[in-house]
DNA sequence: CCAAAAGTGTTGGGCTTACACCCATGT
DNA sequence: ACATGGGTGTAAGCCCAACACTTTTGG
């Protein structure tokens, strides 16, 4: 009675990629890194790499992000959204990817070079520059899943600092979806929803000061 | 300048996973087999396998689903859904299943044996028998795609053959959904969407015939 | 007092839900 | 004639989109 693998199994290559967003000048950005060696030396690509012996998948998506890009805070959000197996996407042979999104607070602008990362920075997700692989095809996909989720779970959330202003939060939701929003309507249906709490406290800046929010306390993620 | 895989890149056994739902009985069934060898020799599990080298994902996911069940008709749906890579979810090493949701047509309900399997048959999606590996797990998630799905693209419609009556189609629809649905609200909702063309003819049997109907020709399944 | 950004309500249209009876056919 | 399943309309509530001016602060 072995238990070993039988001969048939096709062995591969397993790498998990991570399309990490953030909002950044009102904007949404991607991270990106430059990679050091080859192939696609000095291009640029999605911070990614081959997972680890005994390593869970969200795991390795989790390292990567973090010895890659020196990004030492926990993402907000990681979930895995799509696997791209295709036969000849990597050069090197039969290599499949288990994709990631992942989502940053706020002001985890900051990145540094690490690992096969000659340098790391934030992009705009919309533009992106030219990417190496496929990763132009990952980070389309992780777009339209972001959108999807951003109003089925409340993702919008995760990439603001605990506390936040409507505007702020209408922000997010306008640089994910990429299109304009009406000031009152957004502010109905989101406090509506009661997943906010006022929290009194008012931010200065040039203008008017905005009230602050956070979240309410009994907001759930949908697991899914 | 070599181009090979560097020597920390894992390999993992890379498999496949088929969750085939059809209608019968007015009942969403999924298709299970039997298995013949070990791991789990005779329990049930879902049709699935290893990628033959050089083979696409998706083209595997079909191949299994026919070898495994002599299912030989084309899905008139077939996309992965979720990659299952927990470090110790095979007992004979690790092994890395993307996950594909299926649909069958109306009257894809003649199984056979064939490959690795000792029977194959359909169970009710809802109340499947205890299954192999994580396929409990795997049939769950396949189920909420295949309920977001429904509504999102029209995957209705795939369930059925080329004409069908508005009764059947909301058959479709509360088999999936698991819930009771008012017949005037669903034609309504579904006559005003334009996807169906009454095709004129009628069907016979026990009680008033009912209207054929065949899905509109601009019909478009969205890509994702 | 001016610039800048925050905040605030109403209306109309479309969509969803709830709900009960008659119709066409086969036996 | 009756059993079986198919087919039909209306009213109420809810949600969403459109739309412009006032308020509060800093300079």
């Amino acid at each position: 009675m072995t238990l070993d693998l039988p001969p048939e199994a096709l062995q591969v290559g397993l790498a998990v990629d991570v399309v990490a967003f953030a909002m950044h000048a009102d904007e949404l950005q991607v991270l990106l890194i430059e990679r050091r060696s080859l192939p696609h030396a000095r291009d640029w690509a999605l911070p990614g790499g081959f997972v680890h012996p005994g390593e869970e998948l969200n795991h390795a998506a989790l390292r990567e992000l973090q010895t890659e890009t020196s990004v030492h805070l926990e993402p907000r959000h990681l979930e895995q959204f799509y696997t791209f197996g295709e036969v000849n996407r990597d050069p090197r042979g039969r290599v499949v990817s288990v994709a990631h999104l992942a989502v940053l607070p706020h002001g985890t602008v900051q990145v540094a070079a690490g690992g096969d990362t000659l340098r790391a920075g934030w992009y705009p997700a919309h533009q992106p520059p030219p990417l190496a692989f496929d990763h132009h095809a990952i980070l389309q996909r992780a777009l339209l899943r972001l959108q999807i989720r951003l109003e089925y779970a409340n993702l919008a959330l995760e990439f603001l600092p605990d506390t936040f202003t409507l505007p702020e939060l209408q922000a997010v939701y306008e640089a994910v979806l990429n299109r304009k929003m009406d000031k009152r309507n957004f502010r109905k249906r989101l406090l509506s929803q009661g997943m906010l709490t006022a929290s009194g406290e008012r931010r200065s800046g040039v203008g008017r000061p905005a009230q602050l929010y956070r979240r309410a306390k009994n907001v759930k993620t949908p697991a899914l």
